[in-house]
DNA sequence: TGGTCAACTTAGTATTCAGACT
DNA sequence: AGTCTGAATACTAAGTTGACCA
């Protein structure tokens, strides 16, 4: 199993050094020998993945079942015969194996440990820090800490006073005695020197050569090749966030009441690995440790450490195209299905609950209305102070909800309006049932704007007892299910002819689902001027068109005149022409269209986490579109099992 | 019963890339 | 070839859930 690694340590001809300037910081140890044998990989053209085998230990063609035999390593490269060319290889369809039972996730798991971020780098001594007018040389320490500040100039975030008391709090800690004593006042500290340096710096890096950024890219590659993979049970799989957080002033969302803190600098002796007893364990860069190694198979990450602004723990996980994310992904939408199969008799249950003697059934019932209907999240409990003040269904609070008997010509009219997941605001106006509306005013009676609405539920209730009513059911399945739901009906009703029309009518089902799920983003930046742009090519388009009318008027004038063979072609080019220009027209417009109602909604997220991929994957077979304009690479990667398996009668 | 922690999914935004346009 | 733009990807914060403990 260890031909390769083993063959090329013993006889590392000349390691010619690697070219000067490279940033190894992250692959210290080995790297003569790892560099040596990619350069031969690339010389003999291996295919990727036998690049890929140089950095392990373990020899995948030795293992995986399906393979058809192929020569052995070992001899083939000991007398560096070029290879054939590698023949596609058939992927790997782990939705056709059988699955683990036990909370096992894995029998197997190598990996080669997370790559650091790079180590600071001083500022040249002409680029300097004043300080009430006067330039001042820091410690590193807190010139590392100031440049952090110094590139976010620009930014919002440093007017804002929470983000600078809590920056400065955290500078001072860095500062050596003399300068806390001298620096006592962050509005007397000039940055600007230092934030034009780096603004430099980074018109240098878009200025650079073609062969600078390639020598990038392919320092990147080969950082992606040794440490972006992991061997887990006979697979090579793709690692999603391989790179340790670099450190840098927190940005939390919202009114946070932690930004600007320092998120403090990851060192091997944070770091917990985990992987299999009997695999090559990563190694800690040199004259470093790991904190632990640990052989935990009953979960899934490969690195983990504790992040110092909220003490949470941070993982390195799988891509979402690995079998351990599709497994669980796959494992989602079967329970979303499963409740589309309960959720009736489920309805008439918690509207029977709505006049239930007891409170707490009362709230439980209507917050499962709420969940259920307008696809708000479960909605934990928060420590106060913490982080930013938002809620979700069970925290809800009296403020944040309008009660109208009567509102725009409807009855029991509800207006929601809260910050929910990342600060965005939530705001709905819906008529609810009339025994939902009266429970509201009886919830809401004798109580402070800031109470909660439903004071005897929270989450962990609402989820008790959702488990006893469908296994495996919870909160967040009905936003799954009233995705995917919405998804499958409004493809039904919106599908139109040709394809561009079709993709519109897609692209339209995903919006309702995102609105509904309330995905929202910034507009762009440049949004105004990307719809100014296309107005444009609209406006030209239009005038086309006129010209090309008029053209059409005067050939057949023309032809009735002269009623001849020639001027009748002409007409009918004219009138192809008009058909075309129109088509085109119609074709910006639409985009127009789409584009505004995109606006301020994110599809993106409903597409990624929401939408059972095999409803799209059935839609385009149906249709006969290629499954290529819905999901990019990436989504054809992570949803590789339900394009695989879900045909054009695929019901959600 | 409530609090804490660990593990995992979901989320918006910043950055990078690629290809259309000039 | 250089620039501009939208799409893709990278990043990491912020949720949900369930286990465990007192």
């Amino acid at each position: 199993m260890k031909i390769m690694l083993n063959l090329f340590l013993h006889s590392p001809p000349h390691i010619k050094s690697e070219p000067e300037n490279e940033e190894l910081y992250h692959s210290p140890k080995h790297k003569n020998v790892k560099q040596w044998s990619l350069k031969v990989a690339k010389k003999f053209d291996f295919a990727e993945d036998e690049k890929f085998q140089l950095f392990f230990s373990y020899n995948l063609s030795d293992i995986k079942p399906k393979k058809k035999t192929k020569d052995k390593k070992g001899e083939v490269r000991a007398d560096g015969k070029k290879k054939a060319k590698k023949e596609p290889e058939e992927k790997w369809k782990w939705w056709e194996e059988e699955r683990y039972t036990d909370g096992v996730k894995w029998k197997f798991l190598e990996h080669k440990g997370p790559v650091f971020a790079p180590p600071y780098e001083p500022l040249p001594s002409n680029v300097k820090f004043y300080y009430d007018g006067r330039p001042m040389k820091l410690s590193l320490e807190a010139e590392e800490v100031a440049t952090f500040f110094a590139k976010m100039l620009d930014h919002e975030y440093t007017t804002k006073d929470v983000f600078r008391k809590n920056f400065f709090k955290d500078w001072r800690k860095e500062m050596t005695s003399e300068e806390k004593a001298k620096i006592t006042d962050l509005n007397k500290c000039d940055f600007s020197e230092m934030n034009e340096y780096f603004k430099a710096q980074s018109e240098a890096r878009k200025a650079m050569t073609k062969q600078e950024k390639q020598k990038i890219k392919e320092e990147n590659e080969r950082l992606l090749l040794e440490y972006g993979y992991c061997v887990m049970d006979n697979h090579r799989e793709r690692i999603a966030n391989f790179r340790i957080e670099p450190p840098g002033l927190f940005r939390g969302r919202g009114d946070h009441p932690k930004m600007g803190m320092l998120k403090r600098r990851i060192r091997p002796e944070d770091i917990i690995v985990n992987c299999s007893k009997d695999s090559e364990h990563p190694k800690p860069p040199p004259g470093t440790k790991w904190k632990e190694v640990r052989h935990d198979n009953k979960v899934t990450w490969l690195v983990s450490w504790t992040e110092n602004i909220q003490g949470a723990i941070k993982y390195i996980m799988l891509n979402p195209s690995s079998r351990i994310k599709g497994e669980k992904d796959w494992q989602k939408y079967e329970t979303a299905r499963r409740l589309k199969k309960c959720v009736d008799s489920l309805r008439a249950q918690y509207r029977e609950d709505w006049k239930s003697k007891e409170m707490r059934i009362r709230q439980r019932a209507v917050a499962l209305y709420f969940i259920d209907k307008l696809a708000l999240r479960a909605g934990n409990e928060k420590e106060e102070g913490e982080t930013a003040d938002t809620v979700g269904c069970c925290s809800l609070r009296v403020e944040h909800l309008n009660l109208y008997p009567e509102k725009d010509g409807q009855e029991y009219v509800v207006e929601f309006d809260f910050l929910g997941k990342d600060s965005i605001r939530y705001y709905n106006k819906v008529p609810v049932e009339k025994r939902v509306f009266k429970n509201l005013q009886l919830f809401m009676e004798n109580k402070q704007p800031e109470d909660d609405l439903f004071d005897r539920l929270n989450t962990t209730i609402l989820n008790k007892h959702l488990q006893e009513l469908m296994d495996g059911l919870t909160a967040k399945v009905f936003r799954t299910y009233n995705a995917s739901i919405t998804l499958q009906q409004q493809l039904k009703e919106l599908t139109s002819e040709n394809v561009s029309a079709k993709i519109l009518s897609y692209n339209r089902a995903n919006r309702a689902v995102a609105i509904l799920c309330n995905h929202q983003r910034a507009p762009p930046k440049t949004f105004e001027k990307s719809m100014q742009n296309l107005q444009t090519k609209i406006d030209a388009k239009k005038e086309q068109l006129a010209d090309a009318k008029r053209e059409l008027k005067s050939a057949k004038a023309d032809a009735k005149v002269r009623r001849d063979e020639k001027s009748k072609k002409a007409v009918e080019t004219k009138k192809k022409a008009v058909q075309r220009i129109e088509e085109q027209l119609m074709k910006l417009e639409v985009q127009a269209t789409d584009r505004e109602e995109n606006k301020q909604i994110a599809l993106g997220t409903s597409k990624l986490n929401y939408l059972d991929p095999r409803i799209s994957v059935a839609w385009c077979k149906k249709w006969g579109i290629p499954v290529e304009k819905i999901y990019n690479k990436t989504q054809r990667e992570k949803f590789a099992w339900a394009i695989d398996m879900a045909d054009e009668d695929f019901e959600f």
